[in-house]
RNA sequence: UACCCCGUGGUGUAAUUGGUAGCACAGCAGGUUUUGGUCCUGUUAGUUGCUGGUUCGAGUCCAGCCGGGGUAACCA
């Protein structure tokens, strides 16, 4: 087990846990993914889900999935359930299911002892007084006038919180530390609020709910947690988080802290995600141009590409900003090797084929995925009128263009060299076809006198093609960095061409295709047949990404 | 103005724990190609934030400085 760590990515956490096995502190590693229940998991989570679960699998160990349920303000048992499945979805299985909930009871007990220790006291200060004489990052605090209240008090009045004997904020159970500590978080911190709500597990049993810091360590000390992996802006907890377990004399894990994740053009703040979800901004948490798990695998991300990502960038304690290219970048990979190719016109011209046979239809043999010699190949119907590309049609080209253009032959892909012999315009002088004449010795794409063109374009035979929906998408905002712009709000930045909605025209064999299906279309990019609103009868394919297009790309730096 | 953390090519990340810097992406150039994709080859780019110190030797250790981030919810 230890042997598989060796080819494993290494990182601080990994070499700090290796260390603890071989010194025998721990005899098995156990993590833990605590997620709070009130929104979905985005790729942000997708790094820590592979990281809790990725060291206990290359060490041997456990991880759990725990909720962390301790506010049932916002937590939500439809949230519970789309976790689950989105973990699922990102090939992940828990060892222990468990609820921050179903703590309480212990947790309370805990809290009773730390009353009678005296290092908890219940504070009657209104939400305000307490936030009033915590002082500021440079001033000390001042202690509540409740502070010295007697144990045998404390604990009548905590007893009373938990009866319900008192109202919603009304009073507060206390952490007594240090109200001058430089740590804040040290600062008499709550424990307990009262809260008369229904909480999602536990129904109406409870009106008192622990805060983060006073469940959070203690639950991963009853699951005997040892590595305790959580995100950077956690670390000014830790001492808090020692410090309970301390004074409780219970088994403490590690905790260690990591950079959260970002990614240029990406989100991963769940405030800023319900924000576009309430806003209307986008049609939901799985809109495919979401961040969200459930949004890039309806996008048709593949769990491979996202753990793919998720092992290359490491775990590190600096606060990093991941190029987008590089997600993009395994996204293709696994998609090259796993896609199906397929033909598509997204910007259809007419293409008319002057000397073929009138009302001739010939069926050409197309490979499935050359990247995979077992995809086989299908059989697609050519004809004498077809669809193609408006792109790949120039009246004058420029000397680096090299697809069809007046006098010019190219390879119709899998079907036959065609040659360009004239334009047809409408009044405005817009193109509306293109004629040529085809070599009938090219069938299939070679010249038996050995003669080469320069280009090969895809095509769809016009009686033949299928109409569908494709919806073009790309970065949800214009800016890399959305949410760090100065004076501005991220909505400023969205990018109003993220969704582009267009008619394509489809090679037949497509009609077969169902939600979640990915394709390439080839010279365009992988596209997925929409899971949600894609029918038989009205085809929705999504744009999941484009292929890397040196021509575009050539283009662009000319246009600088 | 307090405390904590961090600082390696454009981006991200590594360096056998003190032996003078690797990998990936991006970029550039070329080759192959019935996808201007894939693949292959080559290549640009870092005086390891700065300045001192310890040492035969420092990205690794020490000090000071500079820069970036985090922290003041009855949120997690």
């Amino acid at each position: 087990m230890i042997e598989a760590a060796d080819t494993s990515p290494t990182d601080f956490i990994r070499e700090r846990i290796r260390a603890d096995l071989q010194s025998g502190k721990i005899k098995q590693v156990v993590t833990r993914f605590p997620p709070e229940p009130n929104g979905y998991l985005h790729i942000g989570h997708a790094k820590a889900i592979c990281l809790s679960f990725g060291v206990a699998n290359e060490f041997g160990g456990r991880c759990n999935l725990r909720m962390d349920d301790t506010n049932p303000a916002a937590e939500d048992q439809e949230y519970v359930e789309a976790i689950q499945a989105d973990l699922r979805w990102l090939g992940f299985s828990w060892d222990g299911m468990y609820y921050a909930a179903d703590y309480f009871p212990q947790l309370y007990t805990w809290a009773t002892q730390l009353v009678e220790k005296g290092l908890a006291y219940v504070d009657d200060q209104t939400a305000e007084a307490i936030s009033a004489s915590r002082g500021t990052l440079t001033a000390p605090g001042k202690n509540s006038p409740f502070r010295d209240r007697t144990p045998e008090e404390n604990l009548r009045l905590f007893f009373e919180m938990r009866d319900g004997k008192f109202g919603d904020g009304q009073k507060v159970l206390r952490a007594k530390i240090d109200m001058a500590h430089a740590n804040i978080n040290l600062r008499d911190p709550v424990m307990y609020r009262i809260r008369h709500m229904h909480h999602q597990r536990t129904g109406a049993k409870w009106c008192i709910y622990p805060m983060y810091d006073w469940a959070h360590g203690e639950s991963d000390s009853i699951e005997g947690i040892t590595h305790s992996l959580c995100t950077l802006e956690f670390e000014h907890h830790r001492p808090l988080y020692d410090w309970f377990c301390d004074s409780l004399g219970i088994y403490k894990p590690q905790q260690i802290e990591f950079a959260r994740l970002n990614v240029e053009y990406l989100l991963t703040s769940k405030r800023k995600l319900l924000q576009l979800v309430e806003g209307g901004h986008v049609q939901g948490w799985d809109d495919p141009r979401m961040p969200t798990l459930r949004g890039m695998r309806r996008r048709g991300y593949t769990k491979e590409a996202l753990r793919a990502f998720c092992k290359h960038i490491g775990i590190a304690r600096f606060n990093s900003t991941h190029e987008h290219e590089l997600l993009d970048f395994h996204l293709r990979e696994h998609l090259n090797k796993t896609s199906q190719r397929r033909m598509a016109v997204l910007d259809p011209l007419k293409v008319v084929i002057e000397n073929w046979p009138q009302g001739e239809v010939e069926l050409v043999e197309a490979i499935n995925n050359p990247e995979d010699a077992t995809s086989g190949s299908r059989q697609v119907p050519f004809a004498g009128e077809l669809w193609i590309e408006r792109d790949d049609f120039m009246e004058n080209p420029p000397k680096d263009f090299f697809r069809m253009a007046p006098g010019r032959e190219v390879r119709l892909r899998y079907g036959y060299f065609v040659k360009c012999t004239g334009i047809d315009k409408d009044a405005d002088g817009n193109i509306t076809a293109v004629r040529c004449t085809y070599d009938p010795l090219t069938k299939g794409g070679n010249a038996p006198d050995g003669r080469k063109v320069k280009a090969t374009i895809h095509w769809v035979s016009a009686a033949h093609a299928l109409d569908a929906e494709v919806r073009l998408l790309s970065h949800l905002f214009t800016v890399k960095d959305p949410a760090e712009q100065e004076g501005h709000d991220f909505l400023e930045f969205l990018n109003p061409k993220s969704l582009v909605v267009v008619r394509g025209k489809l090679e037949p064999s497509l009609q077969d295709a169902r939600g979640g299906d990915r394709y390439q279309f080839e010279r365009i990019g992988y596209f997925t047949c929409d899971s949600k609103d894609s029918k038989p009868s009205e085809l929705v394919f999504l744009r999941t990404v484009t292929l890397k297009d040196a021509w575009q790309k050539a283009q662009k730096k000319q246009g600088k």
